[in-house]
DNA sequence: TGTATGACCGTTC
DNA sequence: AGAACGGCCATAC
């Protein structure tokens, strides 16, 4: 994928998300450099079955609710993803959304004190 | 080339 | 504090 493809961008950003943290779609839209993106960056998501390294599960919006629930198959599957993976939901929303919470600029942070 | 749509977000009543 | 509104960006047709 080339550097200059959104969905690309969006795609390696959300691979870099740690098992068990959830990050939001306007998080991904900042680190990217487009804070106003956020709502192209779900129509990425939508596209992320093409990618099945993409853990789209991991990606909710800015209240920890699942509003990408309806796009998986069956019912519950990405409910089932986050609880296999150690988070607690109240209905379709991530009860500790906060703790859990992955803001993919921390990633930028150290690759930029490694030296690069 | 122009219009319509969406797995959103921040501000304003 | 909660609901409503408008804006913004990248695709699809």
């Amino acid at each position: 994928m080339s550097s200059d493809d959104f969905f690309g961008r969006v795609y390696e950003v959300v691979k870099q998300i740690p098992y068990g943290k959830v990050t939001s779609y306007g998080a991904i839209a900042r680190v990217l450099g487009t804070p106003r993106s956020s709502r192209a960056v779900g129509y990425a998501m939508n596209a992320s079955h093409n990618d099945p390294e993409v853990p789209a599960h991991r990606v909710v919006n800015r209240n920890g609710i699942l509003t990408g629930k309806h796009h998986f198959p069956g019912t519950n599957l990405m409910r089932q993803l986050l609880e296999s993976e150690g988070l607690i939901l109240e209905e379709d929303q991530i009860k500790n959304f906060k703790e859990n919470f992955w803001d993919p600029m921390t990633l930028l942070n150290m690759q930029n004190k490694r030296g690069y």
